[in-house]
DNA sequence: TGTAAGGCCTACTTTTTAGTTAGCTATTGA
DNA sequence: TCAATAGCTAACTAAAAAGTAGGCCTTACA
């Protein structure tokens, strides 16, 4: 190919086939909930069901617990039961999911400049958060 | 709040509302195509519209055209109209599109280690991609 | 002359994702 | 004893995202 690009160059990893390894990765972190879970249990170190569910105030629990699931699957958290009798558990970053820290924080940090070039200054406006 | 953290912060922003700065970056890459066309457009600079859709074997041409207009947009790529009479043109990364670099490299990266751990190695069955 | 390539757009259908509501087990606190 | 909190799951619906098919204009090429 004149480009240098070949044509058909596939990846078949557990009977998903990606293009190119950002696919792949996309294909772990993708979708609209798993990064803002990863980005609070980084920031966080470890997190109940329910402080999660609070700290994301838009997703709804189907949305909390099916995407926990698809990410401890997935081996970037993990989820610690801490007590039996009275059912408590705690999640936290694996190591693979800790290995995403810089792409949170670059993700975190382009995000607060793209604000403030809109003239939203978010650290001001954050009070608590961070 | 007991953990630090507001109950109800959010952004406003173009008439969408985003919890956090993950979110709001999210907001403008994500989606199953925006950082795929990214990436390429980083890794070769510019491109031509059917350069792009060969490259991206899986994108239909509507996601494709879609996916561009709004990069364009929100002025992360930039679309150059190389002639008039044959319309011909280029789409390359503007100034934005370009601090996300670090970004593309990120996942491009983490995605190769992560398929190693799969005993896939992507440099080794690329051929010419990269 | 007619076919392919470049650069799209539109309408329609399907799939995926997400929201809503309800319900379940168990424990703590008033 | 009763409500609230923690930690979920299941069923059903709605909305968003993506796929499919076709069409359109222009120019280059055989």
């Amino acid at each position: 190919m004149a480009n240098g690009f070949p044509n058909k160059l596939m990846i078949t990893l557990n009977d998903k086939i990606y293009t190119c390894p950002v696919d792949v990765t996309l294909g772990l972190i993708g979708g609209k909930w798993k990064l803002l879970i990863l980005f609070h249990l980084h920031y966080f170190t470890r997190k109940s069901y329910s402080d999660l569910k609070a700290n994301l105030p838009r997703v709804s629990e189907k949305m909390l617990s099916q995407q926990l699931k698809e990410l401890e699957r997935d081996k970037l958290i993990l989820k610690n039961q801490l007590s039996v009798k009275p059912y408590r558990v705690e999640y936290s970053l694996t190591e693979r999911g800790k290995s995403l820290g810089p792409l949170y924080e670059f993700i975190s940090k382009w995000g607060i400049d793209y604000l403030m070039e809109n003239n939203i200054d978010y650290i001001k406006d954050q009070h608590l958060y961070k």
